[in-house]
DNA sequence: ATCGTCATAATTTTT
DNA sequence: TTATGACGAT
């Protein structure tokens, strides 16, 4: 896709080929010699490239064991690209060698060392949903108010402390009602953490930090093992990823960190950047090495984003420099409002589209993904394919997540993780009182919810109605294990979609999203039957389970080729021929809550930054004379704009582009193609025998409108809107 | 127990 | 604008 990436390799490398593909300045941080070493790669530098040829050169020509290698990266995209690339340049498999993201590490040391870590066998991997449910049971209990102790609040503190690597026990107990809120919060939570075998993401790094400090016989046996060390993004590192580093480096201290620090855009969760900044002091010894040329951008562009980020205090600096030409000017869009902007920026794609470009070479990128809404309007009645980045992800969806919790519950009946969310999904009639009975009785004798409600159907305290309600549930989850042997994980699966019922509840459902809910099922049984476990001794259904926390799985399916739209920070590490910057107004971009503080601005600067050198020949930025967003008005351009030397810039005159509807062009506009007898593009739509659909585009008006629409189950269809009868959803 | 309605709040996101 | 949660009605 538009992962960054320089030359395909297609034929076997040898020796002499590691090194002769790269620049002088990839050679030298390539054939470095042992000791640490901080590669700052600017963006588009090839410093993927870099660091899997350093793996490579290490193994063929320094006769390192692919085994004595870590490394590491944040993404599982990141890491699968690397594993790939160096499977293709040694030629060899190399799938015992530990190259993952740092999550996906920590899980496998704890999974290796869960005794000595303090953990259950069993222990379950908490993704940020689930995180957020414990964290609500946990308010619930000690009976706080939600609006006052917002939950999202709760946890992100939660997390902020534990990426520092500070424990409930660490905090103060704290003077104000506000901090000893937040700790008795913290305190329940790692105690109901604990109790439960549940390990949220953080914990996962915390706890294998923890593990490395208090055991030195695993300690050294790791320290002794990874000869050779090598962190992707460094810049993005946290505390505990940083002191894990340097924990696990200290014996051969080989560290090779690749980063740049005006890329470093996440400080808010937790990054610190002064990790990159310091490395010198904190590796005595350390060389430095600047890549510095950029293959990716035009001349302008370059030029343009240099100047910008130089704008910021404290870099390390750089300045990224291209032997290509200088290109097209940055071109920059004064929209009067938000429809205007997404219409430029689609008549400009179309533009381009005619040259007999690919869509999918084409980007729009905002701040917020609030913006992304009039882009799709537009585009969708445009007709031209669009994906957004960053909407669920496969294994986050709900209907995903009941199965799972199903196979959970069938390997570890004791799981109240899973109970709790599937006892009464499909609805079976255990209501809230029930399961309230339950969970009290459990927590009162320390026992799970299974094991309690065992109890509680042989006491038979509860209604009638009820206990065989629940006696009826643990009968199925009994027999679908006494199921499971024998069978592969694919038919597990698909035996746990069918006698949950689950399946059928989401057939029974009408609606698309029944439909995909459905469809999204089918491709659960098609990943559990492809799916091929990492240490064959494991079971493959634990892994699975695992396997499904830590990849929350591929971005909703994009079709071949689309626009591509996504927030900034969602298109750090991609390139594109065309990018379009929209929505540079002050206080959206800088952001308001970032305006505060220098820090915040800087960096938003460097996010901008990243923006910017995201384009390979065409920049444009664009902004609106006045914005509306929820309930705010934006106006002022972002002094961003201001930051980019004139010279580099073409500023396009909205005379040029015809259409600059504002108020009263706009709702002549609306009542022509816009929005017909109160359709409107994108809006869901029944029809008596075509069943549902998504309309597509309106022509005409009144009665006579013919109206364009995209049936789930009969594709394209053109309706006269009179006749059509067509109700929306 | 379940379904529908109303109010509310809303950077950025990976694991 | 939309998603989520609380609350009340059936």
């Amino acid at each position: 896709m538009h992962l960054a990436s320089d030359t395909e390799y297609n034929i076997e490398m040898n020796v002499s080929d590691i090194l002769t593909p790269l620049n002088e300045a990839q050679q030298q941080a390539v054939s470095a010699p042992p000791g640490p070493l901080l590669v700052l790669a600017g963006a588009g530098s090839g410093k993927t490239r870099v660091l899997t040829h350093r793996i490579a050169w290490l193994v063929r020509t320094q006769e390192v064991s692919p085994l004595a290698i870590l490394a590491v990266t944040f993404t599982n995209k990141a890491s699968h690209e690397m594993r790939a690339r160096i499977e293709t340049l040694l030629d060899i498999p190399i799938r015992n060698m530990w190259v993952g993201t740092f999550h996906a590490l920590c899980y496998r040391l704890l999974r290796l060392h869960f005794e000595a870590a303090g953990l259950p066998s069993s222990f379950e991997v908490l993704d940020n949903n689930d995180q957020r449910g414990l964290v609500r049971r946990v308010l619930r209990g000690l009976e706080l108010d939600e609006t006052l102790w917002p939950l999202r609040q709760m946890q992100w503190m939660i997390n902020q402390h534990k990426e520092e690597g500070r424990r409930a026990t660490d905090l103060p107990e704290g003077r104000d009602v506000g901090q000893q809120t937040l700790h008795k919060v913290y305190v329940h939570y790692e105690n109901e953490c604990r109790r439960l075998g549940l390990v949220d993401f953080a914990e996962l790094l915390l706890r294998t930090l923890e593990l490395f400090r208090q055991n030195q016989v695993i300690r050294e046996a790791y320290q002794q093992r990874f000869e050779q060390i090598l962190v992707d993004e460094f810049q993005d590192t946290n505390s505990i990823q940083y002191q894990w580093l340097r924990l696990i480096s200290k014996t051969h201290n080989n560290l090779f960190a690749v980063g740049d620090d005006d890329q470093s855009i996440y400080g808010w969760r937790g990054a610190r950047v002064e990790n990159l900044l310091h490395f010198e002091k904190d590796f005595p010894g350390a060389t430095v090495i600047r890549l510095e040329q950029n293959y990716r951008s035009s001349g302008n562009i370059l030029n343009a984003a240099n100047a910008v980020i130089a704008k910021n205090v404290g870099r390390l600096g750089k300045e990224l420099w291209t032997d290509g030409g200088a290109g097209t000017p940055i071109r920059l869009y004064s929209a009067s409002n938000e429809i205007d902007e997404a219409r430029f920026v689609i008549k400009n794609i179309q533009d381009w589209l005619k040259d007999g470009r690919r869509r999918d070479d084409a980007a729009i990128l905002y701040r917020s993904n609030a913006q992304s809404r009039i882009f799709e309007e537009e585009l969708m009645s445009a007709r031209l394919p669009y994906q957004v980045y960053g909407g669920m992800r496969f294994f986050e969806r709900a209907e995903i997540k009941n199965v799972l919790a199903y196979m959970r519950l069938l390997t570890s009946h004791d799981s109240d993780q899973a109970f709790d969310r599937i006892v009464n999904f499909p609805p079976r009639g255990i209501g809230d009182k029930t399961i309230d009975v339950i969970r009290e009785r459990a927590r009162q004798n320390e026992k799970s919810l299974w094991q309690t409600s065992t109890e509680i159907i042989a006491s038979n305290e509860l209604p009638a109605r009820a206990t065989s309600r629940v006696r009826e549930f643990q009968q199925c989850i009994d027999s679908m294990t006494n199921a499971m042997g024998g069978r592969d994980l694919g038919e597990i699966t698909e035996h746990v979609l069918v006698h949950s019922g689950i399946l059928a509840h989401y057939k029974e459902q009408r609606g698309e999203r029944a439909i995909s809910q459905v469809e999204n099922l089918e491709e659960l049984v098609n990943a559990a039957r492809n799916f091929s476990p990492e240490e064959v001794e494991e079971d493959s259904l634990a892994q699975f389970l695992s396997h499904a926390a830590l990849e929350s799985g591929e971005r909703q399916e994009g079709e071949d080729d689309c626009v591509q739209l996504m927030t900034l920070h969602s298109a750090k590490g991609l390139e594109f021929q065309l990018v379009f910057l929209c929505g540079m107004e002050e206080g959206l971009f800088p952001h308001s809550r970032s305006i505060q503080e220098p820090r915040g601005i800087e960096e938003e600067r460097r996010l901008c930054y990243v923006g910017m050198t995201r384009a390979r020949e065409q920049l444009t930025i664009c902004h609106a004379n006045s914005r509306r967003l929820y309930r705010q008005v934006y106006t002022r351009r972002s002094r961003f704009i201001g930051e980019i030397p004139a010279e580099y810039i073409e500023e396009i005159q909205a005379t040029r582009f015809a259409y600059k509807p504002p108020k009263m062009a706009r709702t002549m506009e609306k009542t022509t193609t816009y929005s017909v007898n109160g359709f409107t593009p994108g809006q869901q739509v029944r029809h008596k025998s075509f069943g549902e659909g998504t309309i597509i585009s309106l022509e005409g008006q009144g009665d006579h409108a013919r109206i364009n629409v995209n049936f789930v189950d009969f594709g394209r269809k053109c309706l006269v809107c009179a006749y059509a009868n067509l109700e929306v959803i």
